[in-house]
DNA sequence: GATCACATGTAAGAAGTTACATGATTCT
DNA sequence: AGAATCATGTAACTTCTTACATGTGATC
């Protein structure tokens, strides 16, 4: 059973696990990349930063380099390993329906696994369950009375669907072909 | 100034101008259609009716052809115009790029709007924000260092944002045909 | 008579928002 | 000297989640 933590706790885990900073660097990242949606307001990250210390997930230092009050974090053994749980995930229906941003965030994160198979049980399932939500939309289209707004509206997410079902076979055979060269 | 509310209020406003209708009725509209991803729980819906039965947008009914204890709601006077200029808001390029579902939700609640001119105001600063979103994807692609993963998964916002752009602009022509016709 | 669908609610807790507060260091 | 940036935090509030609670009418 994995441990339940938020999304906002996830990103720090994975950002912190790509190099160790300060609630402040981490608070740059999401105001200057708009990084899928995750305020950077402090009232978020440090009570968050709090609950991932006190969970033995991540550890401060105050580094003997600067002079201004600063705390860098960096990963536990046990922060690798709740980060790594959350990432082999397998991908649901529901994450493809309702949670889409959330999944591409596992995804940049997925590079933390370097034999590349996590990412393929990923791109596999984010695709199988692309194609049967797809199907969904399809037959909402034709079984439901429609308003012409709400008609097109759902041809919209048909065709996002489709954009990304077309990326996740692409993605697929990117690492496959980067596979094979070894 | 607009009134600020959840967008589960909002959903709730529309969805009842379509059709007044009980909290029950409502919480089934959220669970079987996955309406947007809404959640239909009675801890989330009975609560934001009261709220806005409290603020006079909605005002409850009891049926006297049904035998079974029920209310149903009705939007009141405020209540469409709270929900109107909820509509007629401005897409902003936050709006595209953070709450593209909650924009989705508006442009269906927009059928409301007979003359079709805010719809297509909607849809016009939607392709343009849709535009330059994708170009400021772009520019991250060329100009930050990314992994692999990271590349990939901003190719993929690209592919579906492109696939929404155009989308906005089918959806123009269909409602600019349609004004042509009468 | 039991079970399912109808129908509405509350309580506790989690997590985010906005706004405020504080102070040090670096730049102009 | 003053402004901008670095840096961390708290308090009040809002809203949602999960879980529990309750009861009636319809169906088998």
């Amino acid at each position: 059973m994995v441990e339940q933590r938020s999304t906002l706790e996830y990103a720090l885990l994975g950002l912190i696990r790509g190099a160790p900073q300060s609630g402040y660097d981490l608070r740059k990242v999401f105001e200057e990349t708009a990084m899928a949606g995750y305020s950077g307001s402090p009232g978020a990250i440090y009570p968050a930063l709090r609950r991932l210390e006190h969970s033995g997930l991540i550890e401060g230092d105050v580094p003997d380099d600067t002079r201004r009050r600063r705390k860098e974090f960096r990963l536990t053994e046990r922060g690798r390993a709740v980060l790594l749980d959350w990432l082999a995930l397998p991908v649901t229906h529901d994450d493809v329906a309702l949670r889409f941003p959330e999944l591409m965030l596992r995804f940049v994160f997925l590079s933390f696994d370097e034999s590349d198979s996590l990412t393929l049980r990923f791109l596999e399932r984010l695709e199988s369950h692309l194609g049967e939500y797809i199907a969904d939309l399809k037959v909402q289209r034709e079984q439901l009375p429609l308003t012409m707004h709400g008609r097109l509206a759902l041809e919209g997410g048909i065709a996002s669907s489709e954009a990304r079902h077309r990326w996740a076979l692409e993605a697929q055979e990117s690492f496959r072909r980067k596979g094979d060269r070894r």
